[in-house]
DNA sequence: CCTCGGACGATATAATGTATCTCTCTGCGG
DNA sequence: CCGCAGAGAGATACATTATATCGTCCGAGG
């Protein structure tokens, strides 16, 4: 899993490099801290576990981190949340489309055990695009975050 | 529009009566401001137009009432806007359903001039209830907010 | 060299949301 | 009448999330 991880911090570098931004140290560590959350984190946990490293860190520090890997589309914010989880496409690259700054998307959060699962379903992003429309709207992002319980949840 | 927010008042009142709960004066009064509200409104605007009447008031007040109003589907809460509007279809009557608490909606958030507006469109329920079901995942209720540009303010 | 802009450090403060404890009121059984 | 239980609400403190502001450093380009 680390080197999974540090494959998709070189392939966002990259991926931001190509777009005239650059991923820097600080910036490609909080990436790295989302990534290996084990589910949607808050910005002063992540605060709270780069201070390990950058005692200087403070809550600009880690905002204005995530509002970069926001804009790259690296990283999702889950708004009933308040938290924020990597992207799961962007290991696959895509830039700021559909969403205002990334892909249309939608979660699934398990109200049991957290868990958040990212979708991208074409059906709801259309359906949603035609509502919209219906109703004179131009539509540029969405916020789509579907709560109950997970398939492992559902079962127990 | 006084008249039609009195009518309203006394419509939630009877229907929280009809489930046994009570919609006593502070949360009358809450609800009553957030229906005057032209658009969505935070907890703390309401806590201070709320201090007006009552000099005692604090945060928990307006949460707690907030909160009730919540279970009784007659406001619901803008996840993006940390705000509340007042249900659009609470006159019409409907009670905890679909959503956990509340039926089933999507708001459209026009990022130029704010207006939020409530709609009900069973395509975009329907496909992502099918979403969520492929995933095996057992939905409760869901959180819709779209933004872009009102029908106005697109045309200007 | 200069200076200009972006990134970052640092402090302070705003905005949003909860926990907890107490008090009061009301209805009800003794 | 008395006292009790439970809901609603007052009050203080605290926790969490987010932004404002100012200063410094450093690299790109003139």
């Amino acid at each position: 899993m680390a080197r999974t991880v540090e494959a998709v911090l070189d392939h966002a570098a990259a991926a931001c490099a190509r777009r005239g931004a650059q991923l820097t140290p600080l910036r490609r560590e909080v990436l790295r801290l989302v990534l290996e959350a084990e589910g949607p984190v808050g910005a002063y946990a992540l605060l709270d576990r780069l201070k390990e490293t950058r005692a200087g860190a403070a809550p600009p520090t880690v905002y204005r981190a995530l509002d970069f890997l926001l804009e790259q589309g690296l990283i999702h914010k889950v708004e009933r949340l308040n938290a924020f989880v990597g992207c799961a496409e962007a290991p696959h690259g895509h830039a700021g489309a559909g969403d205002g700054h990334g892909h249309p998307h939608q979660f699934l959060i398990c109200r049991r055990c957290g868990a958040t699962t990212e979708i991208s379903d074409a059906a709801v992003t259309q359906a949603l695009a035609a509502a919209a429309g219906r109703a004179g709207f131009v539509l540029h992002g969405a916020t789509v975050e579907a709560e109950g319980l997970c398939a492992r949840c559902a079962q127990g």
